[in-house]
DNA sequence: CATGAATGAGCTTTCATTCAT
DNA sequence: AATGAATGAAAGCTCATTCAT
């Protein structure tokens, strides 16, 4: 595919991105191909040329878009030494990257929680990318001893990007705009040593 | 009018099932009337004597039977007497819950991961009655010291309930079936204690 | 038919009462049978027991009103001796009776208007006896030399009762309320003298 | 964009013309969208990239074709000298206009005399240009001496109209065809000068 | 490559009519 | 006689997709 030479690609990344602001505001489902060509300037026959059809526009966003933010986060991840800071990293760039782009991070939290995902695959990938980011953290925390053994891997996983989902996920619907990045130490610490005091910390298993 | 008198109450919570199974295996927007009526075994202009339209059957399943579920949480919680045991509680009933009626588990999921929410006003109202279940557990656990202070409530309930419906969302898009209500413990005990070990546990701001 | 008898016959005037309140706030196609029974106070299913359908509530009310209604005509027309006379009774008690009773007035106008008319039969009839009035009329004033000779009759008619419907009409679709009765007498003079002057009058055939 | 240009103003007409065929036929509420397409040659959908909605097409119909004929009415009007002559090339040309698009006539006269008219607007401005037309030629009448003083010219532009409209609906109505323009000048003879004798003409108020 | 008019299947919703009570 | 819940055919309208230009 010629997808970047000359005009052609500067059309695709048009329609691609268009489609992800209109489906931002409205939903994929109450969204109309229309919408997304006028949105992006061209005509309804153009997205045919660069799309299979509308639910290939949301496999594209999914192939292109996504996988890019992944592979910052792996990047951001390796500007920390220790495990805490490579966690602060790692939800602090999850953060911003969906702060600086509202639109993508609306189409990505609902697509990735409905029941039949038109892009299963990639999402599958992405989460086993996440999952390996996280678990390289934990064998680098623990073996600098700062994150303890017997963990469950899949269950920190799962606990790390719902907090963090979740925290992006309030600050979308909020009715008031505030900084998201800002909240990134105080979960990373909540992530880290629990909501317990220290005091009670003794008890584990 | 009330809707459990006679016959009528029968219809209207067999249509309301029927369409919570329909919209659960394809999605609210790729369901039509049409199946929800066959499902539930009347005609479709049936459907329309109970419910205003299609989207009202998504906000009365919000209004009557995710509200019920979260009561349930709030009993949950106080057959515990510590903090602890009470956070192991409401997720126990949480995952079990979802668990036994994996239906409602997938609409949930999905109607509260989209932009515009058609249940928003019920959606808010579950939300916040998560958090002030998630306050009072933390509250009790400061009194009792086994939880710190100083703790940002808003998030607390965040990380709490995102890593939980995470961990759902997981169990409903695995290809094999396995017991959800066994990683209650585990998790309660992560959200509690944290990832991190006990002896890098001091160095807390 | 029992329906003067008891309650049925009361039932039966309600429903065709109703049926015309509704009929004329909303059309006869927009109107919707259940309207007609909540308007009439009673249940969908009775309209049924008294009319064969919908269309049935429309031939109902020309059998029974609209004929009653140019029965009265005949009445009025015969109070007075000279032809001029009887016309601005005929048009006096049309106007009268139709201001009286304005939701018979819009469903009377616009289903004559209609090219499937409902109660065509009936309609007819009303045509006819109306045509009857305006030829005896004619004939007494030609007998009593007011009226001129050779006119043709048919046409007599039309001019006289599309003249008083569009007068009708008028007043049904006017923004302001005003009497219409005031206009029965300037209208039948119209319709005598016509508008011409009397000094060019002379070139009659 | 006009609707004139290319094949497009070609399916505007076609579209327009069915409907109004079929419209006539059976009436605006008993005919459907897939009739009036079915009738054009186009699919259903068609239908909606030239009319809003099924309304619509009426309302277009209105501010179309009705108007032209209003139009014409002017210019028939100014081919006479006299207020007589020009009232007979009124109504012989509203006659013979309707006489040659019956459809429009069934169409035109039963929207007029709906209570709930969809082209309100049009059909009062329509209703207005011909009391400005009837006002022009009684003021010529008035000028020559062959038109009294003193009309009420409201009054008579509705007699004018009533008449013509009643002429036209019974031809519509009637089971034998016959030639309407042959009314005109006898219609008109009689709106000018009465059905009074020439010898009772003196006693006017 | 690009267009956008045209398609028609399929949707949600309405409502005249029936019938068990 | 009276009810009104239930029906399901049929309506208006939308929109993903195609294809002649």
């Amino acid at each position: 595919m010629t997808r970047e030479s000359n005009t052609g690609g500067d059309k695709y990344h048009r329609i691609l991105n268009a489609a992800v602001r209109v489906f931002a505001r409205q939903g994929f489902f109450q969204s109309t191909v229309s919408q997304v060509a006028r949105e992006a300037g061209v005509a309804d026959g153009t997205i045919y040329l660069y799309f299979k059809n509308k639910e290939d526009i949301l496999v594209q966003f999914f192939s292109y878009r996504a996988r890019q933010v992944f592979d910052d986060f792996k990047i951001a991840v390796d500007r920390a030494e220790s495990a805490f800071g490579k966690l602060k990293c790692l939800i602090g760039r999850h953060l911003a990257t969906f702060q600086e782009d509202r639109h993508m991070a609306v189409v990505y939290l609902s697509e990735i929680h409905q029941i039949s995902r038109v892009a299963e695959p990639q999402i599958r990938a992405m989460s086993q990318r996440y999952a390996d980011i996280v678990a390289s953290i934990v064998e680098c925390g623990q073996q600098e001893g700062s994150i303890r053994e017997n963990l469950n891997l899949g269950l920190v996983k799962r606990m790390i990007i719902g907090a963090v989902d979740e925290v992006i996920s309030t600050w979308l619907h909020a009715e008031n705009e505030y900084d998201l990045t800002s909240l990134a130490d105080p979960l990373a610490d909540l992530l880290m040593h629990g909501i317990g005091s220290a005091a009670f910390g003794h008890a584990r298993r």
